[in-house]
RNA sequence: GUCCCCAUCGUCUAGAGGCCUAGGACAUUGCCUUUUCACGGCAGUAACCGGGGUUCGACUCCCCGUGGGGACGCCA
């Protein structure tokens, strides 16, 4: 009975994709997902002065990242420029559209007139019934519009929206040079391609009569429209190329999850009653328009990075191991790539999840935890400088420690203490008993040797938990440091 | 300026006339926990833009005002 679902997300390839378009896309790509339709690319490459191979790359490669491919090929409209020509010729000849000679400098001082008489800027319509014949150029094509009446839709979030015909722009659908413009193309590649949802950000509402008028001209069905409501940077204002740029690919290269950003994109301007947090499944699932808000949302980056905090929580070991090979090669220094396959680094990594954010902030962490060596430290900042002879008293309860664990090792032949049963209790244990002999507070203790064996000054794994997995070896090496510091 | 859209805590939002002395989340504040970091737990501060209607009853419906945003390109 209904159609079936067909939506497309339409970027310029004219910058980086940022997160606006991200969130414009999404919500296409879950209305999809949901009934069962299909989810569309065409890149609208018709601005040839600023569209950039480059761009389209990049955005192709940050909608793979987020895992929103299209279910069909991509569409380039720089491709269809004789397919615009032609239905614009026939508009002409239908009397829909009419040849404009007009210049540039004619149009905008008849504009800048406009406004000095408090109306509304656009063209003064010179052209519109002079019937231009097509030799003679260069001209623009520009569309007819009826002078009375209204034209309506019916927004699937918003409602019944209408404007004064009167007030709609006679605008340019082919350029000068024969390259056509956004207004036309859209409406004839949305046709092309049986678009049934046309589901876009609200600056587009008012292109939208224009678009209704060519849909009738071209006696081509309607699409059904939803109007998103914009994404505001800090300043309120909208969130776009030209205002506070923030591209996909940067939250990538700060370690965000795709799934975290998505999660924190869908709340913005959608809700599931309390619900904070979803599975990429989950969305797919509970989206729908109705909960879409009309209201404009404020970008807000302490959200996205609670946000992330949650996903890094869910995430799979191997899979963030993965991603630090593939992303965060960079951040390790002195540790093989070879070393995050270790079964060291997949039993860290569990332990570091819960207190960790993004993916660079666990590349940070895992960075010291990894090298087999010594991880210089500064210790100048250690409670124990204070008092010499309290340094002495915890340096023998550390090496009593130290040698009791290095016969563990030897007698079993054991590469770390896990293997020879040492667990985190068995950590716990020993410390607090070596407290009490020596007379000293556990943080007397633990806090020099967290320092030096995790060669971090913030670690985050805690130093029962370290010790056990960490090589015997790297840990006798740096408790000697720690020793002799 | 003209046209269009919008209006609940600082922010994201719940709320489809009585369930609201307005709920959740982030942030923030205090306390607790703790291997002084991080995580976690508990508690607190904090909002219906204003004015008129409609109604027995408005955060919820209507109108006006105010405020904010968007569009006014031979950009998309």
């Amino acid at each position: 009975m209904n159609a079936p679902v067909r939506v497309r997300f339409a970027p310029s390839p004219t910058g980086f994709l940022h997160i606006g378009g991200v969130r414009t896309a999404l919500f296409n790509y879950l209305f999809a997902r949901k009934h069962d339709g299909k989810f569309l690319l065409r890149i609208e490459d018709t601005d040839t002065d600023r569209s950039e191979q480059r761009f389209t790359d990049d955005i192709l490669s940050s909608l793979q990242w987020l895992g929103m491919g299209a279910d069909e090929p991509i569409l380039y409209q720089s491709q269809r420029l004789p397919v615009y020509q032609a239905l614009a010729d026939d508009l002409i000849s239908k009397g829909l559209a009419y040849r404009c000679t007009c210049t540039e400098a004619e149009v905008e001082a008849a504009r800048e007139q406009m406004i000095k008489d408090g109306k509304k800027p656009m063209y003064a319509r010179t052209c519109r019934d002079k019937n231009h014949p097509a030799g003679k150029g260069p001209f623009a094509i520009r569309a007819k519009f009826p002078l009375q009446g209204q034209t309506g839709f019916t927004d699937m979030i918003r409602g019944e929206i209408s404007f004064p015909n009167e007030d709609l722009d006679d605008f340019v659908m082919i350029r000068s040079n024969g390259v056509p413009t956004y207004n036309f193309v859209v409406v004839v590649d949305d046709v092309e391609m049986k678009i049934s949802h046309v589901i876009r950000g609200d600056d587009h509402i008012n292109n939208t009569p224009k678009q209704i008028f060519l849909y009738e001209a071209l006696g081509a069905p309607k699409p059904l429209f939803a109007h998103l409501p914009m994404i505001l940077g800090q300043d309120k204002k909208k969130l776009s190329k030209r205002n506070g740029e923030t591209s996909t690919n940067a939250y990538r290269d700060q370690g965000y999850l795709p799934e975290a950003l998505l999660n924190f994109l869908v709340r913005l301007g959608w809700s599931h009653g309390d619900q904070e947090l979803f599975s990429f499944e989950e969305m797919i699932a509970l989206f729908n328009l109705e909960n879409v808000q009309v209201s404009g949302a404020m970008f807000n980056t302490e959200k996205l990075l609670w946000i992330a905090g949650e996903h890094m929580k869910k995430a799979d070991p191997a899979r963030l191991i993965g991603i630090l090979k593939t992303d965060f090669k960079g951040a390790f220094s002195g540790v093989s790539l070879e070393a995050l396959e270790s079964g060291y680094a997949r039993s860290l990594i569990p332990h570091l999840q819960p207190k960790v954010k993004l993916v660079s902030e666990l590349a940070a962490q895992l960075d010291p935890l990894l090298d087999p060596g010594l991880r210089v430290v500064d210790s100048s900042a250690l409670k124990w400088n204070k008092d010499e002879t309290q340094k002495a008293r915890i340096k023998e309860a550390i090496g009593a420690l130290k040698s009791a664990f290095d016969s563990k090792i030897a007698q079993a032949g054991s590469a770390s203490l896990s293997e020879c049963g040492v667990d985190h209790s068995a950590v716990d244990g020993a410390l607090r008993s070596l407290c009490e002999t020596h007379g000293l507070k556990l943080g007397d203790l633990t806090q020099p040797m967290r320092l030096f064996v995790t060669g971090h000054p913030a670690a985050s794994i805690g130093l029962f938990d370290l010790l056990p997995l960490m090589p015997w070896k790297t840990a006798s090496i740096r408790l000697e440091a720690c020793l002799k510091a």
